[in-house]
DNA sequence: ATGAAAGCGCTAACAA
DNA sequence: TTGTTAGCGCTTTCAT
């Protein structure tokens, strides 16, 4: 049904290899031939037929995204940058999902690879020694973000150990008495990776562990972390500021403290971590750690880029993060 | 670097034929040699070639996502259900934004096209005649959501009509002396396909014109809609309920009340459209509809799937909504 | 049951 | 400047 280059070198007499300089402007042709088959490629709608060209050349000129889900705003925001990017330099992205699988993810990663991507965004969820040797063997352009995965990797997004430290530095600047951090469940430590969580956690608890004076401190990693936060609330009345490694946590636990009866920012401080862009909808303006989750995206691209065409060697970039103060502490 | 069904055709002392239909077990082969064959690949580590196996057969196994962006929370939801329904079925999805912007949809469906995607789904932004003819000369499966295009291609969605319909009921049933619309402007109209919009617009007239006894409303389609809801609630003290044509609006329109010291719902009743997830977080809880936008997903591409396997036709299918009470009302 | 050969549509190296 | 040829790796038809 479609026009191929060989219908256009009979159309104008000339051979295959010809149509192909004109078509790709390629030096050693005349300019009026080149001008004939351009011409008559453009009568024709002729279309580049992008599978052969890819097999031929052994370029796709796509990539590969394996996130945890869209559900997630980061990855949703991130996944639009990097998809603005990669069709600005012609690129095309396949989108993938894990939900938090390392099996998903090791699958996503050999779908793509038999798909002879050019390139991978992988925001790993698997951990292992034995797996970033087998990603290496892959011996294909690889970028990571969300977490990182080993320094063979180039890896783009922001400090998360100074980001959580300043988070818990703004808290100490306040009169609290005493400071809780909800994280999540550490039930897969080990298994899973959860490098970036991890990171902001020893954040607070260097910052915590050098601050004068010192402060009570309490850390929640339970799953069902809403009743442990009641049983330490409950007794005394010490000022209380409650940390938490994202802001779903943060908002959870909004939600958590009005049904309880608690007024925030005055009976008690919240704080959150990733500034998503639903929090300008919430009330009291949700103090947060902020940081362009589109520029990581975008970042991510252009490492990736690097890599596939070999230009420039590339490594770890890390954006700036920022305080935001809301009104919640 | 890697092993090709010739090198195991070698290996095995047979031809590239016979590889063939061992590797996709097609008959006329003798059980033995199967084994062989079978052994030596998973031995050799063999994969398949994607690119060259699709050229061969005409097949891509993949699918072209074409939707506005990511930030929206029904594109995000929507994209992970039908990535997930993809793989499932063996087929990958192509992610590509269109920004709302008409020129940029065309671009990422001619790209899908020349990358031989099996099939589409599209949110359409552009609605011309010419377009759907356009489309319908590409000759290929392909399943509308978000806005109806034509009559000629599936749509998946819900009855918007009647959803609005169904709220502004919910309102009606309330004591309120009068109700104001907002919706995006129509500044577009005629433009871009807004089809969605205006059904549930149109919904919204259809009930209220019938609705006894009559009651006052106002519609806003102003840009600027904040500034029009200021004027139109100053003066007369008369109940007045908002009815938005998305959870966007309102959410930023209780925002923007409670900085005018308005009380939700005590003061001015709030309703919205959509039931984005982020509604959980959000202060007093809005009165929405809902409607599976996962489902919507997933059946767009089970429709899809129809279409490329020519086994049913498939048609329009419209799901369940459904008024949430909140407390906004 | 197996092999040989012709494609899918494009690219690239080598001749002319 | 142009044509020829040999791939890229897999599928499929037609012989054997």
């Amino acid at each position: 049904v479609s026009i191929t280059s060989k219908e256009i070198a009979e159309a104008c007499g000339v051979s295959r290899g010809t149509v192909d300089r004109a078509l790709n402007n390629r030096p050693g042709i005349n300019e009026e031939t080149r001008k004939l088959i351009l011409e008559t490629a453009e009568r024709l709608g002729y279309r580049p037929h992008f599978l052969a060209r890819s097999l031929a050349k052994g370029k796709t000129m796509s990539i590969g995204l394996v996130v945890f889900d869209l559900y997630n705003r980061f990855f949703a925001q991130m996944a639009n940058a990097i998809e603005a990017a990669a069709r600005e330099h012609g690129y095309f992205v396949f989108l993938t999902m894990t939900d938090k699988n390392p099996q998903n993810e090791k699958d996503c990663i050999a779908h793509l690879v038999d798909r002879k991507v050019d390139g991978i965004i992988l925001s790993p969820v698997n951990n292992s020694e034995d797996y970033h040797l087998y990603l290496q063997s892959l011996n294909l352009p690889l970028v990571t973000v969300g977490n990182r995965l080993s320094v063979h990797f180039p890896y783009i997004g922001i400090h998360d150990f100074q980001a959580m430290g300043d988070a818990t530095k703004h808290i100490l600047s306040k009169q609290y008495a005493r400071i809780l951090y909800i994280s999540p469940p550490l039930a897969y430590e080990g298994k899973t990776n959860i490098h970036a969580q991890e990171q902001r956690f020893l954040g607070f608890t260097h910052t915590l562990a050098n601050a004068v004076p010192a402060m009570e401190s309490h850390v929640i990693r339970d799953t069902d972390y809403t009743t442990a936060l009641d049983k330490l609330l409950l007794g005394d009345g010490k000022k209380t500021a409650i940390l938490c490694s994202s802001d779903v946590f943060a908002l959870e636990t909004l939600r958590h403290l009005k049904e309880k009866g608690f007024r925030v920012p005055e009976d008690i401080g919240v704080m959150g971590f990733d500034n998503i862009d639903v929090l300008k909808y919430v009330e009291p303006p949700l103090a947060t750690v902020t940081y362009p989750m589109e520029e990581i995206g975008r970042s991510a691209f252009e490492q990736l880029l690097a890599l596939m065409e070999g230009t420039e060697k590339p490594g770890d970039i890390f954006l700036d993060h920022r305080v935001i103060c809301g009104k919640s502490l």
